[in-house]
DNA sequence: CTCAGATTTC
DNA sequence: GAAATCTGAG
């Protein structure tokens, strides 16, 4: 038997906006410890991980640890049917081969579930280990949003290079070339407007737009984004999730010549 | 050595945004005056002036005279990745081959330089005479804009009558016909909103509303608009620009028959 | 000026 | 279905 209610339902509609147009279809797994989710996106470039801890909602049961399989499309279909400050519940019972989500306005004037089917999905569940970063920027998540949809107009790909006093954004294509200095800044009114940047070693790593500018349709879930960089390891671009976990997207960097070597435009 | 500061940067993203669907390609002419374009739209039929003066810059160093060949959409691509409070500067080496434009965010903390490729363009400077036009109106550029849209729901053409009463924009097509009287009207609240009328001599023209419609894309420039007409002369729709310039749109009238004729739809 | 909603187009 | 554009609200 699973029940797990969760005050602020827009935040599972986020959620699912943020991660379904990289995954179709993905695994969610309940424990008594939260809700979470871990998968490929489609073409098994990029790879999502998402906690919700038991801590953030207002009702966690969970009596053993299940796997439930869904079409994110179907599942965020179903949420779209939610009002932004419904009260949603997954419920699910034991051996099912179904999950209902329930809707509940605020005035409890209105009640809906939905009942959605379940498939299997046989899904590598990759362990990753903590590693530690060269490099970790905070920025507001508009602004990094911003920068990626920018950049995708000129060209395909992204530098990011961090320095101890900012982080470089750098493309290059037909029309021409661009570059974006944000200069670490912790002076501001609110914190979360800051541009902080946490740095061992001097980075430069080169990412595909189309990704980035997918991880950003998490931006309406955190104020700020983490991207976590090292040399020759994935890139992590995190989306807090206030009292109750995060969104991660994982993406390996292109290896590349040296962006300022001289070659012909092929 | 070339070198222009404009504070309101989205000045220069209006500008463009206004005249990039009529005109593809174009060469800008700086000078120590100012920065300029003159430009026949792809279909070698409208005009498009732009004149920015120097001492509308923050900063404005053009050591010689020279002529800028670019491509308004990827300009424009690129003036779209700056803020709508950007600080603009427009930068080009002596013989180089590229402009850069640089955006600073108003506190600094976001700097980003964007390089495009120029291009040749051989454009015929044509001498615009200052011609004495028979009617001149001025109205607010938003009113002027609502009613070119509207009538080409109706019709293609746009017959515009200036009397000293007012002036007639009317227009006939398969469904019906429209007319649209905007009478003189000095005594509003704010002088912005006044329709006035200079007028020597009646006049009545018939022009395209396809390329009336393109020219409002520069309402966002200007609070009010400025048409200007002399039979047999193209008719001048100009939008100021506070305390630098203008663009100007010439549009030479359709050659006629009488409007009240009875002629079969062809 | 920015955000969100709505509309339109590809 | 998604992206871009436009509009109204805060």
């Amino acid at each position: 038997m699973l029940e797990l209610r969760l005050v602020q339902g827009s935040l599972l509609k986020k959620v699912l906006e943020s991660i379904k147009d990289l995954v179709n279809d993905a695994n969610f797994d309940c424990s008594a410890t939260g809700f979470s989710l871990q998968a490929m996106d489609s073409s098994h470039v990029a790879l999502v991980a998402l906690l919700l801890r038991a801590e953030g909602f207002e009702h966690y049961r969970c009596d053993r640890n299940i796997s439930m399989g869904m079409n994110l499309n179907n599942m965020s279909k179903m949420l779209k049917c939610a009002g932004n400050d419904d009260i949603i519940t997954i419920k699910a019972d034991d051996g099912s081969d179904t999950v209902t989500f329930m809707f509940e306005s605020p005035t409890q004037d209105k009640i809906s579930d939905f009942e959605m089917k379940l498939m299997d999905i046989d899904s590598e569940h990759l362990g990753i280990p903590d590693a530690e970063y060269h490099a970790i920027v905070r920025m507001p998540s508009v602004e990094f949003a911003r920068i990626c949809k920018d950049l995708s107009s000129i060209g395909d790909t992204v530098v990011i290079s961090v320095t101890k006093e900012g982080v470089k954004f750098s493309t290059r294509g037909d029309i021409g070339s661009a570059n974006i200095v944000c200069r670490q800044n912790t002076t501001v009114d609110k914190p979360e407007e800051a541009t902080v940047i946490e740095m061992n070693e001097p980075v430069s790593l080169t990412f595909a737009l189309r990704y980035m500018n997918s991880f950003t349709k998490a931006t309406p879930l955190s104020n700020t984004v983490t991207i976590s960089l090292s040399s020759d390891l994935p890139v992590v671009v995190e989306y807090k999730i206030a009292e109750m976990g995060y969104v991660r997207f994982y993406l390996a960097p292109k290896i590349e010549e040296d962006e300022d070597e001289t070659k012909p435009q092929a």
